[in-house]
DNA sequence: GAGAAGATTATCT
DNA sequence: GATAATCTTCTCC
């Protein structure tokens, strides 16, 4: 069974499309919630105008810049949380960010930290992954193989599907890259919306 | 120290 | 479809 080095080597983007199907887990004394993952989206270290690392190392990226593997986690719109997966050699700042998954364990602890959730909804935007799993900034920098939160390859067999790609969401630069992926008609794959470039 | 933008979401019309 | 909520980070003075 390949570990997690294996999961993460190589390009960003053949390691984005890899992820899918993988399986993010946070064990807590409130209950355990894990999620396999849909939708993901990639995020290059070297010249990516869409990178929050694109304009050099920064305290918020460090962990970016570090080893794979680990969790890096921002903070935006003044109450959203989103994770990436660090992946690339140190040095290099590459990411997969998380964006949606469907939660098929703990979906009774992920219901209390998003009131009012259908199921198919409870991870499905990288904000609402977060706060499905409860993962906030104290995860930043965290190693994914060490528990209480991992990632795993797929854990079990799921229908062979079609991976889609195309361009990322919300982004005003670097909108034509079509680094986005994920897994063709699932229910709990994001709507796409174009970055919000009216009204500022 | 000020100002703007942001890898979003829930809610209203 | 439009907008409010809400605050950190980064970019210039």
């Amino acid at each position: 069974m390949p570990g997690l080095a294996d999961l993460l080597s190589g390009p960003v983007l053949e390691v984005a499309p890899r992820l899918l199907g993988a399986v993010l887990r946070l064990d807590s004394p409130e209950g355990s919630v894990a999620v396999r993952l849909t939708e993901v989206e990639a995020y290059d270290g070297g010249g990516d105008p869409g990178s929050h690392a694109f304009a050099g190392r920064t305290p918020r990226n460090e962990v970016m810049f570090g080893p794979p593997g680990h969790l890096y986690v921002y903070f935006t719109y003044g109450m959203h949380h989103c994770c990436n997966v660090v992946c690339g050699s140190e040095g290099t700042a590459s990411a997969v960010l998380l964006r949606a998954g469907e939660v098929f364990e703990g979906s009774e602890t992920a219901r209390v930290r998003r009131s009012a959730a259908r199921d198919r909804d409870l991870a499905r935007g990288p904000a609402r992954l977060c706060r499905s799993l409860g993962i906030d900034l104290g995860r930043n920098g965290h190693h994914l193989e060490t528990p209480p939160l991992t990632l795993s390859p797929a854990m079990r067999a799921h229908p062979s599907r079609e991976i889609s790609s195309g361009p990322r969401v919300g982004l005003r630069r670097a909108p034509d890259r079509a680094w986005r992926f994920w897994l063709t008609g699932d229910p709990t794959v994001s709507v796409y919306r174009p970055a919000h470039n009216l009204g500022r």
